[in-house]
DNA sequence: AATAAATACGCAATATTATTGCAAGCTCCA
DNA sequence: TGGAGCTTGCAATAATATTGCGTATTTATT
């Protein structure tokens, strides 16, 4: 269960893109097309990689507002959390949202819609309508300077 | 240049899953394979389909800390902007770096490291060197509710 | 350091999957 | 209601991935 420098490069690529051809994929980290199709699969079936997916162009897609909400509960008691955990799954604006450390911002969500008039109207039509949801405070990107998925696997060399 | 239900409905299946099988995406949106790999292919020459990438398992690969962290510049002048961005974009750990509305907070940069240590080291081997920094705040990603790419295509129906 | 066991490799053959040409069917506008 | 322009599905073709197997390389053990 462990990676040699292969299977870090061959990692690396699919992380970079994964239409790449297992052909293509054999060259760029130096094997010959069957040892690098069995890597991949032992790869996938280890569990190193967890899925593949495709990325839209979201500002051609009219999805032109991107925001970060900090919200805080009242209360931190499970069933605050499950109820927001549970609305928050289900909005499908909402690409990440995770509990975080500090002061009074709990949580932080970020947000992919159309416009500031479809945002304004998501706030107040679902996330203050979560029962404790006390303090809310957005922000909006004005700029991308990186927006990858892609994670450095130096640390394992 | 417009989109139809099918097409919409293509593109949201590929954004969860783009490992499925022409055939199969086919079947899921009602057309036959061809016109189904016709339609994948106009959807990706006219750029609604960026790109293709896998998604790893972070913990699995000892990546076990997201921290989000909140920059603030001295000015706000271009030369400052673009030193900034230089480095950021060389950093492998950063996933992602905006630019965001606010009071202070500048920059949005989202961090995936092994642990606390290489965290602490890269804020201070790198971040901290930027010039022009001078707040910045970390917070840490204690749960996961919500970690996805797929956007929301409801807008367009 | 030698050797045995296990693993990973590349080639060639096979199987799977995607793509293309084409005739028939829709759709939409005049 | 007729016709131009697209879109579809089928079948044939092309591209791509996968598998068996003999050889080579690595790893572990003494």
């Amino acid at each position: 269960m462990k990676l040699d420098r292969t299977d870090r490069r061959i990692l690396d690529e699919l992380q970079k893109d994964s239409s790449i051809s297992n052909q293509d994929l054999a060259e760029k980290v130096g094997l010959s097309p069957s040892p690098c199709s069995r890597r991949v699969k032992q790869l996938e079936e280890d569990g190193y990689i967890d899925r593949y997916v495709a990325r839209l162009n979201q500002s051609q897609l009219d999805l032109k507002l991107t925001a970060y909400i900090q919200i805080a509960l009242d209360r931190h008691t499970p069933d605050r959390f499950e109820e927001f955990d549970k609305t928050v799954r289900n909005c499908p604006e909402v690409v990440e949202c995770y509990l975080v450390t500090g002061q009074s911002a709990d949580y932080t969500v970020k947000v992919i819609v159309p416009d500031m008039e479809y945002y304004q109207k998501f706030l107040l039509d679902t996330i203050t309508q979560i029962p404790g949801v006390t303090g809310v405070h957005s922000s909006f990107v004005m700029r991308k300077i990186v927006d990858n998925t892609e994670v450095s696997l130096q640390h394992l060399s």
